[in-house]
DNA sequence: GTCTATATCCTGATAGAC
DNA sequence: GTCTATCAGGATATAGAC
């Protein structure tokens, strides 16, 4: 529960570090799936053994570079549902996973719009429990399908985008402001009423 | 330049058909490096060697499944370009686009969100002027990042919501609706007049 | 911590019979 | 159009030397 203040994957670092930093990297340009355990040992200038030291299975790699970006969202998460008001929930998750994104922008694209890293989150974590939450906090009870439709849209939007190489030269201060003023526009819509007649 | 009353990629048909929706379906489930054509040839019942008979490659058949995509995504830029005034032009994108993935929407999301597809088509295909094309139409000459930001999030966004669980049981005509709302609440903003001191 | 070497399986792809 | 059989290469993963 420690508060983050440096990048989810450090650039640099000795061991496991730069081996999740590769990774990540790969990941992001070519997907799981298409990253072999032997691109990722090229990229360290070592063999694959070595890899193999550091993590006994692919699956493992997939599960530690992604999870910084979990624990922080689930940090997010239960943030958000300390909240009292709704609007002060969906402000503290649309705060904190833009920041997050913005931060380290290839590591929420991965994760989130990766379907291998779906698959393994799926077997061997409890990430599909921590993301309906976050969308809860997002749509809140009782949602209406245009809320739901607006809420998917944002949070996959936000993570392609993110890393989109067309928002690659906009410094983080201007993009996250960009992103929130993006967010509040989509969530910020009229309901219809159902006790209108 | 036939207009496509039908769904791209059809449930049914006969071979080469049959292989491409198939195909589909287990790219947009597992990932185009996820699915071997091992993966394909069980989910139709035949032989590797009997889809090789079909098409040469693994690339050939990601070109066949996304290609009806593509030549629609060119037919509404094209339409859009024809226009005069910018609202048309970007009315028209929308309303395609959206058209598109609702109306197939797995298709869609394996065209835009599969990192293997976009390899596959910046070398055998033309679809990165495509895809700047339709950014231009929906941003406008001289665009600020803000606006770049929103049709980023936008276009990624309907890519991957409209095949999401979240919104599976969502209707046609109901979904597009709200995806047009969407689309008009994250493009409609005031642009930082540089005219103003 | 990193290496070489190896084991095993699966990949995309081809040839040729039916 | 589909099959069996086969290929070379690459995948993950392990064992053991340095």
């Amino acid at each position: 529960m420690a508060t983050q203040l440096e990048p989810a994957v450090p650039r640099e670092g000795t061991g496991r570090k730069k081996l999740l930093a590769a990774a990540l990297d790969l990941f992001a340009e070519r997907g799981v799936s298409g990253t072999s355990l032997q691109m990722i040992a090229d990229a360290l200038g070592v063999t694959k053994a070595a890899v193999y030291y550091h993590y006994k299975t692919k699956d493992d790699i997939v599960l530690a570079v992604v999870n910084p970006a979990i624990e922080e969202l689930a940090v997010i998460a239960s943030e958000a549902e300390r909240k009292r008001s709704r609007a002060a929930q969906v402000e503290t998750v649309l705060v904190g996973i833009i920041d997050l994104i913005v931060r380290n922008r290839s590591l929420y694209a991965v994760l989130q719009g990766d379907l291998a890293v779906a698959h393994v989150l799926s077997e061997h974590g409890a990430f599909p429990e921590l993301s309906n939450r976050i969308m809860a906090l997002l749509v809140g009870p009782d949602p209406d399908p245009g809320t739901i439709v607006a809420a998917s849209i944002l949070l996959s939007g936000l993570g392609e985008a993110g890393f989109g190489p067309r928002v690659a030269d906009i410094g983080d201060e201007e993009l996250r402001g960009h992103m929130l003023g993006c967010a509040r526009r989509l969530l910020r819509h009229r309901r219809p009423s159902a006790a209108t007649p």
